[in-house]
DNA sequence: CGGGTTTTGTTTATTTGCGGCACAAAATCA
DNA sequence: TGATTTTGTGCCGCAAATAAACAAAACCCG
């Protein structure tokens, strides 16, 4: 039978609907432009020939994925096999920093990505940066947390790493919010989540990311703003938000509110957060009922999204994967009792933790190597030309 | 110039990206189908040889299309052109009624439809019903204001139709939400919203009735649940509202609530609407802020659905409608406080009325219509073996 | 008024992709 | 060792679309 363990022509075949005929064409195609490789034979153990089991190339064209986030620049490459082969990770504060100068050293990092690769034999189709704000059309629209207006990100990146190599051909850059590209990390390479085509998740950080995955699909809406949950109300007259309303999630549960609320110093960043679940694992009351509270708040606005769009699984990222344990019975108790179908939680865990492979520059990666699959054809004949 | 005013075989070639020759080809099975006709000659007054003006077939196969509502069902035939040939409406109220009981009154009118359309040489290639509530597999799993609970729909009405018509052979039947088939109708038919291509659609009726259309495409979520934006949060703590859960929009701008506020009898229904209208109209204070204050809570939520899904616009339908000159600003004002990318109102308006082109049991007959036109040759089998 | 131009619709040849089928290859089974 | 089973690969043909040539039917202009 056709195991979905190794993948040979026929298997393909029976699996795609197309003939074993039309396989092997398209297969020899393939192999010719080097995007997959021949890896001995299957020894099923059953009767028959075994087929010739073929496996993406680990080497060749490959993605290249940046996330700058508030304190942070990770870049990573994966290959066309879905495996993360290079990884560098950079802190430091990008608050107030020049834009321009927080891309130049994102392209340095990059740059250092790109030569690791190289050496792997593994060389990008294209760059996908992810930043934490309102991103369209290759310029950062706003991004309050860290302060950018009007960024024209694409074009700054890609002239700064040019400029870091100029004897080679320019990398095609794009970009996207940075919860969408965590999204589609958790979509892509995200362990126990096969059968989940559409879900929505969230990234707890400074601020609270949300981006929707529909049917295998990142929904984008019309201006590509879609999944901004994190301004979704919770009380019409709350406390003012940073956006201009009153009010908003993030004002509940963003990470700032949720470490006041535990009483712990709201700008202590990481070392904050983890203190937080130090308390809550030895049972400090004071930030379990923060946590709780803050569960329970997230809760009533997820059910509504949840009502709006039924996905088939809530995903929790960022800050909230950490603070699971605590935070989950609330947000469950909520969606159990308003989510109107009323199968919430009747088929299985709707509401998960991210697995801790999605993170958004692997999703920015996946970006590429996913483009560069959907049509080897194009970036085998860029790769001539 | 091709324009978009008559449809040739060549302005179709052009706008498709085919070939003449192909098109040719394609119109030829259409015409010999009967699906389309000629009808004469464009008389552009440009130079060239004028091409035959290509139109859809005003009979044969069409659309059937039944809504079933809380006190009303509302019977209608749609031509492949998109034209409301037969139109049948029935006021009862179907609350308490069995469910075999209402879907048999339907039947009835719907077999009084295909009589009337037969003698337009019209042959419906399907029946496709709308009811207000959650519908899955051919079932209503539930619809609170109609009282039904687990109703197989699909197979009672076909049944029930097939008694009527024993001689002929069975319609396909296929059935959705209420709300769905009223956001289709606006999307096909509606007036004015040609480029708005995703929106989110509310109808005001007992229950407040929601659906999302992406890109063209109803967005249906995982378990065909999507759009129940009437139990979307306004207070946690509020009123208890029939779905179990607390402050359900529903229970603050939902139609009993609204009359409740502007101190007219919940149960008056369209009169009870009527009268709303009346005092609006002429500045009644108390009519006018219940109103105001319902449009804020509904603005308010709407901003959370908009922040989620990014859509072109948002329209109101049912109630809403005839109330609109007094509810869009409240609603309007709170869309533009809270939406995050600022730019709601910034092109356009993106609050609009539903038009009243649209309803449920008009977009309901043009989904027949739709799966007719996406594969005539089907049909076309279908019709001779 | 009659040729030149322009656009349309059709015809014919060619390409392309895939299904159908047959066949060789390579394993297990008896 | 032969039968069976499954895989991968040619070869033929169909179906659809492109390309290119051509006929038809209008307008334009001298």
């Amino acid at each position: 039978m056709h195991d979905a363990g190794e993948a040979t022509r026929a298997g393909i075949a029976t699996h795609v609907g197309l003939t074993r005929a039309a396989v092997s064409s398209l297969v020899e195609q393939l192999l010719e432009h080097g995007f997959v490789s021949e890896w001995g034979k299957t020894s099923s153990g059953q009767a028959g020939r075994p087929g010739t089991v073929l496996k993406v190339a680990r080497s060749g064209p490959a993605g290249l994925g940046v996330e700058i986030n508030i304190d942070y620049v990770t870049v990573c490459v994966v290959d066309l096999a879905g495996t993360d082969r290079v990884r560098l990770v950079e802190h430091f504060d990008n608050r107030g920093v020049q834009p321009s100068e927080v891309l130049a050293r994102a392209a340095r990092l990059a740059a250092r990505a790109i030569g690791s690769a190289a050496e792997q034999d593994l060389v990008p189709a294209g760059v996908h940066v992810a930043l934490p704000g309102l991103v369209t059309g290759g310029t950062v629209r706003q991004a309050p947390n860290l302060g950018w207006q009007r960024v024209a990100v694409e074009g700054l990146f890609a002239q700064a790493l040019l400029a870091l190599r100029p004897a080679h051909r320019p990398l095609p850059v794009s970009s996207d919010n940075e919860a969408n590209a965590a999204a589609l990390a958790e979509l892509w390479f995200g362990a126990g989540t096969e059968g989940v085509r559409s879900f929505l998740y969230l990234t707890g950080e400074i601020g609270i990311g949300g981006a929707l995955v529909l049917g295998g699909e990142l929904l984008r809406g019309a201006h590509g703003f879609a999944g901004e949950i994190g301004h979704m109300v919770v009380d019409p007259d709350g406390p003012l938000c940073r956006c201009g309303a009153r009010g908003c999630l993030e004002q509940y549960a963003g990470q700032a509110a949720l470490l006041t609320a535990a009483g712990i110093d709201a700008d202590a960043g990481v070392q904050g957060v983890a203190e937080l679940e130090r308390r809550a694992r030895r049972g400090d009351p004071v930030a379990l009922s923060a946590i709780e509270r803050a569960g329970q708040r997230l809760g009533v606005v997820l059910s509504g999204a949840v009502n709006l769009f039924d996905p088939d699984a809530v995903m929790l990222g960022g800050v909230y994967r950490e603070l699971m344990d605590w935070l989950a019975p609330a947000v469950d108790r909520e969606l159990a009792l308003r989510v109107v179908s009323g199968l919430w939680s009747e088929d299985g865990k709707r509401l998960r933790a991210s697995s801790s492979l999605g993170d958004a520059a692997r999703g920015a990666a996946g970006v590429i190597v996913r483009e560069v699959l959907a049509d080897p054809a194009a970036c085998a004949e860029r790769e001539q030309g």
